[in-house]
DNA sequence: CATGAATGAGTTTTCATTCAT
DNA sequence: TATGAATGAAAACTCATTCAT
């Protein structure tokens, strides 16, 4: 059969454990479930796969490779630090937003027996192009004096929080919502 | 009389679940792990809980109820409203920092099947304290103007994304830096 | 403390045991319920009986025995054949309904991985006299000619058959009902 | 495709079931052996049935439906009263006899805790041909004034008594057994 | 390759029995 | 003796993985 297919298979099934995870979490993540999902049979799965925790760990590579590449793109060197930033960062907060299922195993993976010591050093890529654009806004004397970690979590987080809120149900987020916040968060950031 | 059914073997007990999930996560949860790390028998635990999803639901009410009272300690209506929201959040900063294991776990459990409709309305509860506290400080007009979500996701969300850059090794968190960090945070929610 | 006490306190478990395996047979039987059912801690019943088999076994033979000679009673070796049969026919089938927990427990016994080839033996002494009166019987050519063991059962089993459809709730058993049945029965077996 | 899911697995659970029940008792009953009597591992057992619980009602029930059709085969409507009930009878002392693994089973099931309201019910429906042929005698004037549970009491009753006794090892059934049996049962009840 | 029934090791849960009080 | 919590071996059940079709 084509070579076409396979692929077609892998994100298949690439798809159904995103959503199993997200709905369920990892704990419920069952083999069978996953196959289900993917309208496959459980041995299917085996044939792309040699077991479980190659599944997760392929699966979590996949999602980091295709997200840094996602939400990073079209950044131009010659805007400003601030336009810069508010373009970077509003991209992720809407990357997080659509991918949401992805931002869910991601969240999920880190708290998991899967996590190696190689994932982890891996999982800062992720964050890689925020780092570089936060050094050059420190350069431009345009950013706060503090670590780079922490002023990446003032950014970072909110946008993890708000979409909490929003899968909660306690919050609706519009992009009038994400533009104040962005604001709102340039205003203790910005030197 | 025989050995008395004790509530110290109920902390125990979670005191042990928390320590496990934080190490290993949700998913590698046995209960004989449990059990031994509680130093008791496997069917110990089944005399204080029906099973493995009872302990698991009441601990997390336990950590909840615990932890809603514990952060907001101590917090004085007569304090200026930019004072009471240095305390209780600096309070929120340090009870996360040094209650990880019940953090980590209530985190997990976000995601976890064991979630019912009913736990997540309870959940809600936890940042009450930290809402009605923003309620005064919206009357009082030192807050900015913005849904309380918003405002709470900004001061929240920065404490878990920073306590998960120190837990991966990527920051030290000293009371320096959280010094500042409210300062920074400050900086974007006060009016 | 007081030796009657014990005895109580062993014909407590006894009527306890019944009564549980009349109602749930001897599957769900626990030694919790045992005990709790005699209103007695789990531990006391093991001071009265070595474990789970002994308590059965000695039950076992504490019905049989008592059965044996409760039934059995009053038998007047002067009367006539049939009146002899009538009364030990009609006394064997009020013991039956009227203990029927004990009835109860000798028929599950039967099929239980508790009788052992001795307790086979000492089963069938239950229907000792029954077996006698059948002997003298034939003597006095007064019954069919026929295996024991078949008129045996011609008189027996509707007896255990009828217990169980009022049991059921399928029939009333009466007095009427009762010698009537007996003369029925007699019509057979009778020479 | 894969290995097709046969309904002659389910009998030969069904064999393994009642076999083991006979010889041990519902008692002892264990899943495992199940499986290995039935050449299957544990796991496949729970692939056919979701529990213990369901295994042995859906039995219960399989066993109810074969027997019911079984026995009562061949009665004739056009054979004189007496006629038919020898048959009838007849057939139901054979099949019990042929079929004590049946037997055992269903006896043992009416005192355990699987059995429910519902299946109580059903349960009547076993003897529903005997009592089919019973009211035609009580029309046609062949058979006793009595109640028809008695009457079911007096012809099935002894079967099972025999049944119990050739296991006990104190009684031989053979074919001429059972005919002057019913002999002796039709002296009874024949009007 | 695809399928999904079968497998059996691994977990959860039960319950007879013990033992500290 | 009496108690009932504690124990842990044994049974029920699950699910990742294999394999016959």
């Amino acid at each position: 059969m084509a070579r076409v297919k396979d692929d077609q298979k892998i994100e298949l099934i690439y798809q159904a454990t995103m959503g199993l995870v997200m709905k369920h979490g990892f704990t419920a993540l069952k083999m069978a479930d996953v196959a289900a999902e993917a309208g496959l049979a459980t041995g299917t799965v085996y044939i792309y796969f040699k077991d479980k925790e190659t599944l997760i760990n392929q699966l979590y590579n996949y999602i980091r490779e295709k997200s840094t590449g996602l939400y990073a793109e079209g950044i131009d060197e010659e805007d400003s630090f601030r336009k810069s930033l508010r373009r970077l960062w509003k991209q992720f907060f809407n990357f997080s937003l659509e991918h949401s299922a992805e931002a869910a195993f991601l969240e999920q993976y880190q708290r998991s027996p899967y996590l190696t010591g190689k994932s982890k050093k891996e999982n800062n890529l992720l964050m890689q192009p925020f780092l570089e654009l936060l050094s050059r806004g420190q350069q431009e004397k345009r950013l706060v004096k503090l670590e780079k970690e922490v002023i990446l979590s003032l950014m970072i987080g909110p946008v993890h929080e708000m979409i909490r809120s929003q899968t909660n149900g306690s919050l609706k987020i519009t992009p009038t919502v994400i533009d104040s916040t962005f604001e709102l968060i340039w205003e203790s950031v910005k030197r």
